[in-house]
DNA sequence: GCCAACGTTGGC
DNA sequence: GCCAACGTTGGC
């Protein structure tokens, strides 16, 4: 089956795509999405093999895509945050038994030779259509075209 | 720090 | 089921 596109967002103050270079096996579990259609992107679409562009947002002028990453786990599974009272992204009406939550694991693959900031992708035509790109688009998973994101990996200087 | 856009909650 | 109020995201 053909490999599906992501881009997925992460503030570098709080989790950078450096940081996930530094995970062991350069893997970490995608923790703390509490948004439905999130959520059910990975339930239903994410599999093993996707590509991924790891988005830095809320970085001013760095914000942008820095880089490509995968998806490592075979399928998207409960998100144990969600049960854990001590954690930032607990909700009550999660449980072990009963989770609301999912959760991905998403493998670095390789950094933009130079990352392509935001105002570059607004600026590039054939990017129209790209969610990240339309204002007021705070979905933290969202679904890219394939030609989107070979377009954006050659933006970044990056041969496929 | 501001604020527009958006998703969720809860009263009715 | 509607919609106002609220909290959050994220660009600027």
């Amino acid at each position: 089956m053909a490999r599906n596109y992501w881009l997925m967002k992460s503030e570098p103050d709080a989790f950078s795509f450096e940081d996930l270079k530094n995970c062991p096996n350069k893997t970490e579990h995608w923790d703390g999405i509490r948004n439905y259609q999130a959520r059910n992107l990975m339930r239903d679409d994410m599999k093993k093999g996707d590509w991924v562009l790891f988005y830095h947002s809320n970085a001013g002028k760095e914000t942008g895509v820095v880089g490509l990453a995968e998806i490592a786990s075979k399928e998207a599974y409960p998100d144990h945050t969600s049960w854990d009272k001590k954690s930032k992204y607990y909700d009550e009406k999660s449980s072990k038994e009963n989770p609301r939550w999912l959760m991905v694991d998403v493998k670095y693959k390789r950094p933009l030779k130079c990352p392509v900031t935001l105002q570059q992708l607004k600026e590039e035509t054939a990017l129209e259509g790209m969610l990240v790109i339309k204002r007021g688009q705070r979905l933290s998973i969202q679904p890219v075209e394939k030609q989107h994101f070979d377009h954006v990996s050659e933006m970044g200087g990056v041969k496929l």
